[in-house]
DNA sequence: ACTCCGGATAGCCGATCGGATGATGCCGGG
DNA sequence: CCCGGCATCATCCGATCGGCTATCCGGAGT
């Protein structure tokens, strides 16, 4: 069998999260933590020197790139590293932005450590991991209707959220106010409601829209 | 001087973060990790038994009661210990429960751990600590008007997030439609907005609402 | 070449909303 | 004891919304 260490980067802007992870990963004989970062340009760095078997991402990565483009980044590399992500929210969003990206596995930062470690392995190994509740979310969402708003929809909720009437959005997107109302009735369908404040609400809670 | 040794107990459901904050906080030589706890029953027991002198407490605890209410558990025992919440959020809403239940202090959890050190000696001095960002964010709160909704108005928000007309709100809250209309001018006036739609995103911004 | 889709536009109409104004009853703090 | 906040209800009215039906254009994919 190949390598009996498994060596683990660390990617995580909190502190705390590193060390958490650092704690107990290397308290297990088979895995070893070669490196962290905090951010998406040390991440590349680090991954580059290293070599690592696996990444723990975290998607939040505070400022810069955030951890999907993070995950290409290093995906991108020569003899690139098995990418598992670790974070705090299981958005169908972000589950499909970051195995998009390259990601091997999902996990919640609520895992408990049993779970964590049977993810790292299995990732090394090259298996796709993916948390229950991610698993779940998936294939409830896969059986629906893939809700998909165009760009331009998305300008029409950012401004409807503002509160913004139909009037002042043609006026803001430089279009009349007949094509503001046709937008809304599209958005309308594809997320299921029939009224601007549960557009609002649905928006944010698909992450199409930022709180 | 006191005791030499700060006694810490650890309250958390993630067990990432509690392995974080006591490799971290163990290996201060002044401060102690005497014990942990992953929701608020085990909070309770964990510091009844322990008489620490300082918890950190995270304000999400998964299901039952939350970190402000259960700071208010631990506030209330015999000899009660300083509490530090050390949370993701910043919220206005969240600081001011936590300080009205008698946290102490106020750390996020992407502080550095520098910065947690401190605030956890200066927590056990009886000092309050409080974030720079979470203070700021006070100070700005304490100039401008605080916007605070009534229970009434918070339920006619969430059924407005439902996407639900005044005339469904008012069946489902056994109220006549004028009644409705009144709390939503209400919250209008109270949240600086004019429609539905941004009336239903403030909540959601203000964390009046969860998504 | 032909089709599909995003984007833009138009008009119609009933339902709904938002603002203004005013009133009543209850409770709790000053 | 009185005031203010909360919750309740009523009416009026102009502005807006949401649903419906249709058309047009240009680019991407088959």
């Amino acid at each position: 069998m190949g390598e009996q260490h498994i060596r683990v980067v660390l990617v995580d802007d909190h502190p705390v999260v590193r060390a958490g992870v650092r704690a107990l990963v290397s308290a297990q004989d088979d895995l070893d933590v070669v490196g962290e970062a905090a951010d998406s340009a040390e991440a590349v760095a680090v991954v580059g020197e290293t070599k690592p078997d696996v990444v723990l991402m975290d998607l939040s990565l505070g400022d810069g790139p955030g951890g999907a483009e993070t995950t290409r980044l290093v995906r991108d590399l020569p003899s690139p590293p098995q990418v598992l992500v670790l974070t705090t929210y299981d958005t169908e969003a972000d589950v499909l932005e970051a195995v998009d990206a390259g990601a091997a596995g999902y996990l919640l930062k609520d895992a408990p450590p049993d779970e964590l470690f049977r993810a790292i392995r299995g990732t090394a190994r090259g298996e796709t991991v993916l948390a229950p509740s991610v698993a779940t979310r998936l294939l409830q969402r896969a059986a629906s209707p893939a809700p998909k708003v165009s760009p331009r929809e998305v300008e029409i909720l950012r401004l409807l959220a503002r509160g913004l009437g139909n009037k002042e959005m043609a006026r803001e997107l430089l279009v009349s106010e007949a094509t503001v109302k046709s937008h809304l009735s599209h958005i309308y369908t594809k997320l299921g409601v029939d009224t601007r404040a549960g557009a609002v609400a649905t928006a944010i809670e698909r992450r199409i829209l930022r709180p």
